[in-house]
DNA sequence: AAATCTCCCTGTAGGC
DNA sequence: TGCCTACAGGGAGATT
């Protein structure tokens, strides 16, 4: 389930094999994603060169000068480059082909991202526009979380999981975070005090960081732009760890839904 | 405005 | 080659 560690590894994985180059030819078996990939999505794209390989969010975004692809991974997507004499598999749902004989192919079995055209300014998009800070940027900052939060009645983790919020804190950062800053995922956005909020953001800036430096946290279906997995995995302190010993105090993790979600904490070291 | 709910999909885990 | 079911999850869009 990529996060936003898993794409901006996948951005760097890519964006030195497709740079500069030309796509040639674009193919598409499946294009009942999230939303259907257009149907002109080939003429469109064939012929053009990559001028760009960008994030915003959880989106990449590959400027090709006469519009830009914007691609999500959803929750099981991977962009990998592989030899274009490489027999496509199952779900492996679309193709970039380019110059030199390498493909971009987009891999997603629960069709949950998308492949979009947009061929006006980028930042005007839809489901760009309304978005948050990134949350590595200085626009994420304390200051600009607590003031936010004041009179928000969601609980905390549901407010720094909204997009609107910040974007790229997903469901395993979220619980992370809210452990390592001591902070239990229940209590309402607005009555967390502006010390605590300075030791969350700095908190999801380190641990993001360090996610992005070791290549990304590997679940399930998440591999890197090469194939590689990434590392953090080891690293998670409660995500799926309900039931087991804290690692700071030993007391068994409590597991609870929130929002569909599954949250994880430590009733003694989160309040 | 903010909070909550619903839905898209399929591999995996767990029960038997 | 075991079959069946519940579950997970990003996030847009609808609803409250």
């Amino acid at each position: 389930m990529p996060e936003l560690p898993e794409v901006e590894t996948t951005r760097r994985g890519i964006e030195p094999h497709i740079l500069d180059r030309e796509i040639t030819r674009v193919v598409v078996r499946e294009k009942k994603l999230r939303w259907p990939v257009p149907v002109k999505l080939p003429s469109l794209v064939s012929g053009q060169q990559v001028l760009s390989v960008k994030r915003r969010a959880k989106y990449l975004l590959i400027d090709l000068g006469t519009g830009t692809l914007m691609i999500h991974l959803g929750m099981s997507g991977s962009l990998r480059i592989v030899a274009a004499s490489l027999r496509a598999e199952k779900h492996d749902h679309v193709d970039f082909e380019l110059q030199g004989g390498n493909v971009l192919r987009y891999r997603d079995p629960r069709k949950f991202g998308s492949i979009l055209w947009i061929d006006r300014e980028i930042g005007q998009h839809p489901l760009l526009v309304n978005l948050g800070p990134e949350p590595l940027t200085e626009d994420f900052s304390s200051d600009y979380l607590y003031a936010l939060s004041r009179k928000r009645k969601a609980p905390v983790k549901s407010f720094i999981m909204d997009s609107h919020v910040v974007v790229g804190v997903g469901n395993i950062y979220a619980n992370e975070a809210l452990f390592r800053a001591g902070i239990r995922p229940t209590r309402q956005a607005g009555t967390i005090s502006k010390v605590k909020y300075q030791l969350l953001v700095a908190t999801i800036k380190e641990i993001l960081a360090q996610a992005i430096k070791v290549g990304g946290t590997t679940l399930r279906d998440f591999t890197g732009g090469n194939g590689e997995p990434g590392y953090f995995k080891q690293s998670l302190a409660v995500y799926g760890r309900g039931g087991e010993p804290c690692v700071s105090c030993n007391k068994p993790l409590k597991e609870i839904r929130q929002g569909q979600r599954s949250t994880v904490y430590c009733t003694g070291c989160q309040r």
